[in-house]
DNA sequence: CAGTGGTCTAGACCACTCA
DNA sequence: GAGTGGTCTAGACCACTGT
């Protein structure tokens, strides 16, 4: 058979809508409206293509617009549900010495304690690397010889992927430290070791994007189609104005989010 | 027809991936390797159906997977394309007055012309009104009555919407101010005008958070499939502790990002 | 006008989930 | 095994862009 009929329509305000895009706007209305609320089973595609009177495949591409747009997450064999949103974690600059002496956890394990999940940091990779132009100009180091440590971390709550973070070291810095060797860095984690070095974080730099993630990150992180990632690039800087290490976050935009709290100057 | 032929392969390491995703892979290889670079065009569907020997619908699909991505542009009528990846404004929390007085531009305005654009910004809506729940606990007003000032603002870069901000002021702040009446605020912007009434800014608070775009958003900002927004809840707050403004921002994440500069205390 | 993407149809088989 | 989503086919007409 060969297009849709168009619906029945002389009147001022046709329709011009597609179906599928009607049926998306009908399913998104009735979300956002709470009819069907959080996690609550759609009607299935042959169900929808029935009752709508149309192809599966229009049922079907009407769900994958939901999709995209986050508000559905679909299961291979059980159906399509409204997405929850699970409560974000709230991360960001929290550097302070002492933030790090008086809890003695991180501000990652903080928050994630804070919210009744149980968080897990693993390092998965300590390397001497060349680093990229864009790291090496940062940390002003040589982009031609090894010259920094690469230490990779992962970040979960309840053994769900939340972020990642690249940590980029001068070697000149790490060398002969546990920061060139050692995943577990003792107490005060990371910045402790630094301060132990010379470098004492006095000011942190941030510059955040988002976009959607490359399929090494979607499999990585094991994020749902429609879910956008953050990239936080971190540049720490020391009593001299000198930067002393950059980390790299990616993290899923639908588990976490950041706060700052910044002091404006005259 | 039936489905699809499996791929003749008794081997090892069968591939497993369907024709959509094989032809996607391939493709984002292309545009990742150079190959295809920014701007390029795509064969067209009928093109990659033939060179793959796939139905149309499935070489679609997989354009359809880099649109989501953010990899390509499609365009009705002519095409699709790499995606054009432009340079990114780089906004964030830059309220200092000096930086008021020395330039006399705002921080929008100024980096847009910094990139060789044209800045403009609209105020289409100055209402008083009653606050969402939410508001009203970040201001700390009523929420039953209309205890806020609701302005809106849009950001443009060559005509091009970049975000929308919504301020929400108190009432007992704003009464009688050109705060409550106008959208041209005069030298200083908006902050120079909290400082006359008495409230300079002396911290910032900033949420930030991804998603994506709302069906709204997507028309308002004239957002392209595959890219996701970002979103800012600013809070200012002045000598005494207080929050006197809270701005709700939202910006296409393919054109702006944020930058912070954040001292770290002891 | 030819060429391109946008959308739909009707039917098919595969892969996963769950009772 | 019944039901669900995942993917593909072959063909169709519509809507937009260009020459």
């Amino acid at each position: 058979m060969g297009y849709q009929q168009r619906r029945g329509d002389t009147l001022q305000d046709p329709d011009r809508r597609p179906p599928s895009r009607r049926i998306a706007d009908e399913l998104r209305e009735r979300i956002i409206r709470g009819e069907l609320s959080a996690g609550a089973k759609l009607p299935s595609e042959r169900e929808m293509a029935q009752a709508y009177s149309t192809a599966r495949n229009t049922a079907r591409e009407a769900i994958t617009i939901l999709r995209n747009e986050g508000l559905v997450d679909v299961q291979h064999g059980r159906g399509a549900f409204v997405r929850t949103r699970p409560s974000l974690l709230r991360l960001g600059s929290r550097y302070s010495r002492a933030l790090r002496e008086q809890t003695g956890l991180s501000p990652y394990r903080a928050e994630v304690i804070k919210q009744g999940r149980t968080p897990r940091v693993d390092c998965t990779s300590i390397k001497r690397i060349r680093p990229s132009a864009d790291i090496a100009h940062r940390l002003g180091v040589d982009p031609a010889s090894k010259s920094v440590i690469r230490r990779e971390n992962w970040y979960f709550a309840d053994n769900q992927p939340v972020q990642v973070g690249v940590t980029f070291i001068p070697w000149t810095i790490a060398r002969g430290s546990v920061l060139a060797k050692q995943a577990n860095l003792g107490p005060g984690s990371i910045y402790g070791r630094f301060e132990d070095l010379g470098h004492p974080i006095v000011r942190s730099h941030e510059e955040i994007s988002a976009r959607m993630p490359t399929p090494e990150e979607t499999r990585g992180l094991a994020i749902p189609p429609g879910v956008p990632i953050m990239q936080v690039v971190h540049t720490s800087i020391d009593q001299h104005g000198v930067p002393f290490e950059v980390t790299q976050f990616v993290m899923r935009a639908d588990l976490g989010g950041l706060d700052y709290t910044i002091p404006v100057d005259d």
